[in-house]
DNA sequence: TAATAATCGAGACGGTACGTCGCGTCTTCTG
DNA sequence: CAGAAGACGCGACGTACCGTCTCGATTATTA
């Protein structure tokens, strides 16, 4: 009866995209289960904390287990680290999909970038996205998952509202659709990221996408 | 067990800007004055270490110390922590202002782009500006100081660009100028910060240059 | 998050001297029986780790239950802790009474002694008694129970035979059984507790008996 | 100046028997020295906390350090676990030798065993040294060194004075010195250790000795 | 030529957080 | 119900840095 495993197997944490396992039941789940009030006490609770001002470098471990009510190594058994949690942190405060008008290219453009500038502004008020972001660099798997998760489906978007300006004559044959897709974003992107103390106009969308189709040598005022 | 701290006077630090006092001797200096060597020794290791492609987030003060063959007292003697003295390697490894060769608004920006994409790529080549600039907005005071050595000076200089370019017709009146900047500036940082994947074309500055001026709905073919 | 703890009904254990309930059934005993292998399996796992030389400190119970193949609850049902599991463990591994040759006091105190003395070797070599009983002072009710179950037996026939002898005119009437019985087994506790550097001799028994009768004036060479 | 030292060097605990170092300056002493204050406060904090009946089991590093107000490093920088700093808390409280009257060898065997036995009580009183003792053989650094500077010295001092009786003439020639010595120390350990219920007699010291002496066939109302 | 004073490397100091482990209790599913 | 499995709140483990504070030794200026 020697049993005394040796290898512990290796902790499983769960997988970014997919909080609870699709239907096919992997393993019979044997145990206890992990509690989801649990699950959500952590998050919420790293919200609540960064919504109050906490900067992120006194998000400890330690803290965020005694804010949740929770001991430590309940974190630990479901994120291996600060990195993993923010991740779904991250995701848990995303604002849905928008919703395109379909009315013209140009008004799908504008509304991407509006939902982007509601982001940068909401990073501002909460105090909240902003370090997570800024911090996203040093945590690498924060990053990817981020890509992952918000960047690229809302990059596939815009492409796919390109393409089809494209196809319906509003753009010209041959467009690069990259190039074109960051030439309406990055200007966005700059003024939430870099000129966080200038105020983001309301109707800013507008003036970069109407900026970018008429180009800077004929001016936004040639629109139709 | 000696419990009476001593309330001592603030130690002051030195002014980000100016390493050796003015002229106008403010004490008159007694006892044994900071060695030079020192200061350098220090910037030099925290530089090597980056460059050895250590993540900042292990680039703690005592390891510097240890690195530079230095107490660590004599690195908060000139430094009030991490921040101001990132704010110091920061300064010492920033490229020299490009030079304009004047020929054109247009090739004026791609310039001024060009020494931009210049600096992303020497972020990820060599690992160190990347997380610096990562972290920076975690840092409030490197982030203002980045601010005040870099980035503002750089757009000055392409607002003037493009100052003259409306004063040479280039541009249409009434053009905004900060909007302009941003549009050709933006692009090039989203490139540079969110697709660390992707390289950097050799002639991207010129694309986005051109597609900017002559605007999506024309296309870059349109340039002279 | 279910803080509400409800306090359950004492859990009751095991008395420690009746493995299984004497007959009367107490209780109707309804649902599932206790495993008899399961109880077995883990007194053995314990001293399978023992004698392995594993020292006490780390004989958690997470890593009995773990050797075992046993749920932590299997064990808890039994004993409250670790103490009472190891008397437990300490009764499985007594040697059985020693049988007296009843020729004369002085033999049966050397046979006496020398099952002593073969407990103390029988520490030594397994590793196993060594420590448990070095940390017995710890865990208290460990303590009375070995008193109970392993001393005071013991002792109590040290006393008769001791009586006997002074009924036989081996000893002086009047004599302190007491101090008679400590003269005795006192030395030979020392040699097996304090110097477990230096063996225990072969005729360590006889040597002290005989020393203790004659007393260190005389020297045992006056014995018959 | 690549300095950066890898091979943090060992950390130095101080060697158990000598607390200062001798006289020849073995390294020139760089840095801030140890504070002696510190060191006390930690060892009497241990005191007091046994003195107070806290179990030996709750005397965690992290309490000890609490309450000595002085934080963990500083404790493991002077020691390397509880293990060497009980062995500093056992000799900060044994008593000063005894001075043996030298009258004859049984009074100076009478004043060592007497030395055991005060022992013995302040064990009993202060249930300091008793769960110290007990945990000791588990703590095998703490037992090597208890009997380095506890026990062997005084064992030396019982041979030398058994000695001197064999020359005296007290004593035949050709006595077990060894044993002759664990016939009077064990009855006294036995009654310390294992009879913790019941008192140690005021004259015990004295009783173990004379029936040594005498021997239990003739007793002890036959001494001088 | 001293005396004075700030600097230097080194490392002790009270803290806080790290990520792990064991405690004893609980909750799930399977026999 | 018992049993294996493992989640749970808790608290200690030993380590790493934080920023401050002594140390002895060094190096200038001032008297």
């Amino acid at each position: 009866m020697d049993t005394e495993r040796v290898e512990r197997q290796a902790r499983r944490h769960r997988t970014p995209g997919s909080p609870t396992p699709p239907a096919g039941s992997e393993t019979p789940a044997r145990g206890r289960p992990r509690s989801e009030a649990v699950e959500q006490a952590i998050v919420e609770g790293v919200v609540e904390l960064l919504e109050k001002g906490v900067p992120l470098t006194e998000l400890s471990i330690e803290r965020i287990a005694r804010t949740a009510g929770v001991g430590k190594a309940t974190i630990y058994r479901r994120w291996s680290g600060k990195e993993e949690l923010f991740v779904e942190v991250l995701r848990s405060m995303e604002a849905p999909d928008p919703e395109l008008p379909g009315t013209s290219m140009r008004d799908d453009l504008v509304c991407l970038l509006e939902h982007l500038r509601r982001r940068g502004l909401s990073m501002r008020r909460s105090v909240l996205l902003h370090n997570v972001f800024a911090q996203m660099k040093t945590l690498p798997r924060l990053w990817d998952a981020y890509h992952e998760i918000v960047i690229d489906p809302r990059r596939r978007v815009m492409h796919e509202v390109l393409r089809r300006g494209v196809a319906d004559g509003e753009l010209p044959a041959g467009t690069d659709i990259e190039l074109a897709s960051d030439l309406v974003t990055g200007p966005m992107l700059l003024r939430s990221i870099m000129r966080d103390d200038q105020p983001l106009a309301e109707d800013l969308a507008a003036q970069i996408v109407d900026l970018a189709l008429a180009g800077l040598r004929t001016g936004p005022d040639s629109r139709m």
